[in-house]
DNA sequence: TGGCATTAACCTTAATTAACATTGTTTCAA
DNA sequence: TTGAAACAATGTTAATTAAGGTTAATGCCA
């Protein structure tokens, strides 16, 4: 599920805003005091971030720029009356990746907020019926099947979900949590150790070629180098 | 070199954008007939395409709709002097990925177009396939991989971070703190302290070289010399 | 009863904390 | 104005803790 991180210090705006964009399927962490944005943003790690820019104690872009120095990658949106076009650009040079004017209608956020995750997460939309290749292996997540050359590898269920998330973000780092929530459903201390297990199982099974890599990322998830 | 496909009608305003794109390092194809958009595509294979809403024989929309067809990823910006939200969704809808409302400046386009480039083109930058020389070192972040001549040394994830930071901005210096926030996520002082211990490991680690230094700037942050 | 999932036990290594050493800076009296 | 305390910041090394790796044993269910 999309997670939108959003600043605003008007109560009742935000309200309105929050719940609009819940009803349209997005989990939606809403901050009204600037001083506690990075916090939330560490602990929610949303997707999306969506900034007023007059904001009390802190500005938004000095907030863009605290959330670039932690993630270069995360969208980021501006939200404000400011009309100038020297504030546009203030915007992106702070980080940002566009810049709404306010007043807004709601459609018109909604819609530059998929267009963004569109454009960001293109990469993603890996094919499913297809075959994934992996060095010299190829993985059939709905088969359930690993092959390579004539040999076929039958996985188990845990096996394929864990190795689809890897695959679909092979060369980036995933979260260690996220891989939980996804293949166990929470992230307990047995779920944990369970996940332990399955890795150095997929290890095993990409032995035979040695430019597959499964690195550790301690305290921060893994990166399925290929 | 990043192809910009602009259709405009208006033969000044087009002269004046056109130049002032390609004074900015851009290859511009400019299109004043809609109807030959569609031509100039496939001859042109753009990067991205800027549209003018209100032509004569085909709307920008509908040209957008076309271009669409043969390419569901090219990015497309829209350019208008309409400001009704529900010209802003027609947009989106149609396959567009920003709307700059006319009157626009030139930074603000500029800006703009960078700024999707960066979205579409992230995986290319953020994925930098090769190392960073370092001296008579290499430095391979995605790897996790210091290499001297034969030798390889496994690096953690935290000594990865850390050098990184420092590789991005060697011979100049770097903030104590943004290094700190950017490792650690805060700068409490016991984070502050392992930083110290890390410091020290890379100074280890680059011994080999004395051309290479470590520079600490008391009361500021470090200058990686190279 | 065989295959998968889970739990357990023990091992390895990275990250953190601690303790003590050193160096740079400031301050204030001579 | 100088130079020795006093202090603060950082360096170094070692100890501790926590995260994860591995392998084996157990539980579970068709």
């Amino acid at each position: 599920m999309t997670k939108i991180l959003y600043v605003e210090d008007e109560p009742f705006l935000g309200k309105i805003v929050k719940e609009s964009l819940e009803s349209r399927g997005f989990e939606v962490c809403m901050v009204a005091d600037g001083r506690e944005v990075m916090a939330q943003f560490r602990a929610f790690e949303p997707t999306i971030c969506v900034l007023d820019i007059m904001l009390p104690h802190r500005d938004g872009y000095t907030l863009a720029q605290d959330i670039r120095q932690v993630n270069p990658t995360v969208p980021i949106i501006f939200l404000t009356a400011k009309t100038q076009t020297e504030d546009v650009l203030k915007g992106f040079q702070n980080g940002g990746n566009d810049y709404i004017r306010k007043p807004f209608s709601m459609e018109e956020l909604i819609v530059r907020i998929q267009n963004i995750l569109n454009l960001t997460l293109q990469k993603k939309t890996t094919s499913t019926r297809e075959g994934v290749v992996l060095g010299t292996y190829t993985f059939f997540p709905h088969k359930y099947e690993l092959h390579r050359a004539e040999a076929i590898r039958k996985l188990s269920h845990r096996e394929t979900e864990l190795l689809s998330i890897l695959a679909e973000n092979r060369n980036s780092t995933v979260n260690r949590r996220d891989i939980l929530k996804r293949v166990w459903g929470d992230d307990s201390f047995f779920n944990s150790r369970n996940l332990d297990v399955y890795i150095t199982r997929l290890r095993d099974y990409f032995r035979e070629d040695t430019t597959l890599e499964i690195v550790t990322l301690k305290g921060v998830g893994y990166l399925f180098k290929s």
